[in-house]
DNA sequence: GTATTGCATCGACAGCTGTCGATACAGCTG
DNA sequence: CAGCTGTATCGACAGCTGTCGATGCAATAC
């Protein structure tokens, strides 16, 4: 990995954020990038590790409190925080005898940004799931 | 997967959606179900799909419309597009000779919704990267 | 009918992923 | 110091994934 978090991290510019992929194509890059995220959200023992995080009191958990919801060794719990860690979805700290983790909104909220259709335009689109206009693309 | 995607596409209990994983733990069959849509993202070839199609002009594409932008061959483009659809993401019908594909917004929403941080809460424990409060945890 | 075009499926294969047990490391305790 | 506990890393391995060329099927064109 070395410095690639950074690089996922330091996204601050507008490239993709805040513009849903429904108004634009994506660029190649934009979706490699993307596409590292969501991959890290496609397994569901790190999703219930995400929300287990987020939903603990303080906005943190401690891998103590993580591993035995699961049925999974602890090595594995280990191995899905350090994919959320390396995809920027989360952050996570050592305090004396335990790491804590804690969510990147932030992270959250450019992935949710992305996915939310334009309401009007697109439910329109999915209204006429077989649209009338069918002439226009001959 | 035979009528799997039903039970995707058929999703309007409010269990999963409308509560943001921030809010509450998920349960394991709600995870199973989201990472596989989340899998289906976690792709950089089937995101731009994905965006070409839901940018695409009156909402849909045909295949002819999507092979051209990407280096692969048609048949790999043909299998992503039907993971996409697989995952509830899409949805395709053939007219005459080609075959449309287009966004199924719905699906797109939960996700977002899913991710969606409630910032009030979620900003404070980040504001706090390293709690102040790490005195109780001697 | 045959030929052609658009798309899907098949079979194969390299590379990645999730999982485990074993082990190493970090920090506390006595 | 030694011992113990909480996490991370390592090495291995089965299974999944993305990709391809070859082929099949559907609809139009001739």
């Amino acid at each position: 990995m070395s410095n690639l978090e950074l690089s996922i991290l330091g996204q601050d510019d507008a490239v993709v954020c805040c513009s849903p992929m429904v108004r634009e194509p994506l660029d190649e890059a934009a979706a490699v990038d993307l596409a590292r995220m969501f991959k890290a959200l496609s397994d569901p023992v790190r999703l219930r590790l995400l929300s287990l995080i987020a939903s603990h009191e303080g906005g943190e958990a401690c891998v103590c409190d993580l591993t035995s919801p699961f049925d999974v060794s602890q090595p594995t719990i280990s191995h899905h925080l350090k994919v959320l860690r390396e995809a920027g979805l989360v952050g996570s700290e050592r305090r004396g005898t335990w790491v804590y983790y804690w969510v990147l909104p932030a992270a959250l909220a450019r992935l949710s940004a992305l996915l939310e259709a334009p309401v009007g335009a697109a439910l329109d689109a999915q209204a006429v799931a077989v649209p009338a206009r069918a002439g226009g693309l001959t």
